[in-house]
DNA sequence: TCATATT
């Protein structure tokens, strides 16, 4: 049976069609035929011996019926995704080198979906899934593009599903059960495009085995028809058949075996006590600058207050709710972020409940997190937590110094940006990543890991406007690597936020706060 | 430790 969406139906034969929001090369050529491939077996990606079964051919194969459609690509073919980039170069200027790989079904690159701004990166399809594994050996970190820092990258899309919803981990076999044992007992349940049985280095099975269907719901009815059904002889319970862990979940499978070893708890990276004055401390060096460079030390609202910015944020959306003015502590700015505040209490005894969501991430989203406006920690400690501090205790922190600030200057009047209220939907502002005028943009190193871009904006909002703000994460853990860039709208805020945070202590940490390197080849305009 | 971006 034809496999093909109504989507992909349509761009094969209407290339000419506009497509949406991107633009997108669709080539077409004289003499290309409707493939007739042999059949491929899949790569195996055991280090096992084990056998593979090829995917069988049901059929009925699409066929052209357009013979000008020269573009077709075969059912197995692999979507690539192409990163690193150059940002001047579009399909027409990337076609010529991939297309050494062979026929090129469609080349896409990547746009911003409003600015349509080029991302850097692409996908292509070839016809034929030979070229796109040619091309990946071929290119993949191999070459480096003009003006790039970083080798291509040429490798499956993500939208390739490499199976992991439709592969399924076998427990509790039999360890005498072979491939073809376990071919026969889920082949009633659909395509089996793929079975191994995992081996240790001596070929013995390890009473498990990998059983890929052709789609979710083939290997959906499998769980449901096979799991538990029998305990195979030999084995100490019975059957087990699940969806086979994602890359994502072994590797944080393999994180928490780590933090298992190493232990979770570290008290250690509770933040010192010297965090809340320093951070107040900095706020009011840049304040004093501030005020000995305009009228003689006579302050203007607009410019001497932290929460001024704070407030144009709010206006910026961040949340959903509509600035309230209102007379206020800055802190309350918190409310509404991705990361709402710990709860602290006012109770004489002062505590933070963080539940952590994981051994991980930890960042907890506390609804209806509402601190309390009063609170002061009058030993000038701040609260102890056994846990890991999350990006909005060390952020309640740090602002902790603002309202110190501010209780120095009671007739400033702060206006919050949002009421605590039920938590609003928690809308991001799709920022831009924009890069400022030169002298504006900061390198921000040894971030604590649960910042998130958001905190580390909040963190140097005081400074002036900010444009822009990026912590980088691992994709593949989701995990924050520590460092970021902020961008200011000018160069004074970039040097007001250097002087005051490079340096700057968090937990064990010292922020490194510098401009960022310039970038050699300037970008075209 | 300097923009890694997935329609």
């Amino acid at each position: 049976m034809a496999r093909f969406t109504q989507t992909e139906t349509r761009r094969q034969y209407h290339p000419q069609q506009p497509q949406p929001a991107h633009s997108s090369l669709v080539f077409t050529g004289p003499g290309a035929s409707p493939t007739q491939q042999p059949l491929l077996l899949i790569p195996h990606q055991h280090q096992y011996p084990q056998i593979t079964f090829p995917k069988p051919m049901n059929g009925s194969e699409p066929i052209s019926i357009h013979p000008e459609s020269g573009n077709m690509k075969d059912q197995d073919a692999i979507k690539l995704f192409i990163g690193q980039i150059p940002r001047n170069l579009e399909e027409k200027d990337l076609k010529p080198l991939f297309e050494q790989f062979g026929k090129i079904h469609e080349l896409t690159v990547l746009k911003d979906r409003y600015t349509g701004m080029h991302k850097g990166c692409a996908f292509l399809t070839y016809c034929a899934r030979e070229s796109a594994i040619k091309a990946q050996n071929a290119l993949h970190e191999q070459k480096t593009l003009p003006g790039m820092t970083r080798p291509i990258q040429v490798k499956p899309a993500d939208s390739e599903s490499r199976g992991e919803d439709r592969k399924l981990f076998v427990g509790m076999l039999n360890k005498q059960q072979t491939e073809e044992d376990v071919y026969r007992l889920f082949e009633p349940y659909g395509v089996i495009e793929e079975c191994t049985v995992l081996r240790g280095p001596d070929g013995n099975s390890k009473g498990c085995a990998f059983v890929k269907f052709s789609t979710h719901t083939e290997a959906q009815s499998a769980i449901s028809a096979l799991h538990g059904s029998q305990t195979m002889p030999g084995a100490s319970s019975s059957l087990v058949v699940k969806f086979a862990d994602t890359d994502k979940e072994r590797t944080i499978r393999r994180m928490q075996q780590m933090v298992g070893q190493f232990g979770i708890f570290n008290p250690a990276i509770a933040l010192p006590f010297s965090t809340y004055s320093s951070y107040a401390h900095a706020l009011m060096q840049q304040q004093a600058a501030i005020m000995a460079a305009s009228h003689g030390g006579y302050l203007t609202p607009s410019v001497a207050f932290p929460a001024t910015q704070i407030h144009q944020m709010g206006a910026l959306n961040i949340n959903s709710l509509p600035p309230t003015p209102m007379s206020g502590e800055i802190h309350q700015t918190l409310v509404g972020l991705s990361s709402p505040p710990a709860n602290i209490t006012t109770s004489a005894v002062p505590s933070i409940v963080t539940p952590i969501v994981n051994g991980f991430t930890g960042i907890p989203h506390q609804p209806n997190g509402h601190p309390a406006v009063e609170t002061v920690y009058t030993n000038g400690l701040p609260p102890y937590s056994t846990q890991s501090p999350t990006a909005a205790d060390t952020l309640q922190q740090a602002f902790t110094g603002v309202q110190q600030y501010t209780a120095i200057y009671p007739t400033t009047t702060l206006t919050p940006i949002g009421q605590t209220l039920p938590q609003p939907p928690q809308v991001i502002q799709q920022q831009q990543q924009r890069e400022g005028p030169e002298g504006c943009n900061l390198f921000i190193y040894h971030l604590p890991q649960e910042f998130g871009d958001n905190e580390l904006m909040q963190m140097f909002l005081p400074f002036g406007t900010v444009i822009s703000s990026k912590v980088f994460m691992d994709r593949a853990t989701n995990q924050s690597k520590c460092f970021g860039f902020v961008s200011f709208d000018n160069p004074a805020s970039a040097q007001a936020a250097i002087q005051a945070m490079n340096g700057f202590q968090i937990g064990m940490k010292r922020l490194k706060v510098q401009l960022k390197r310039p970038k050699d080849a300037s970008r075209p305009y």
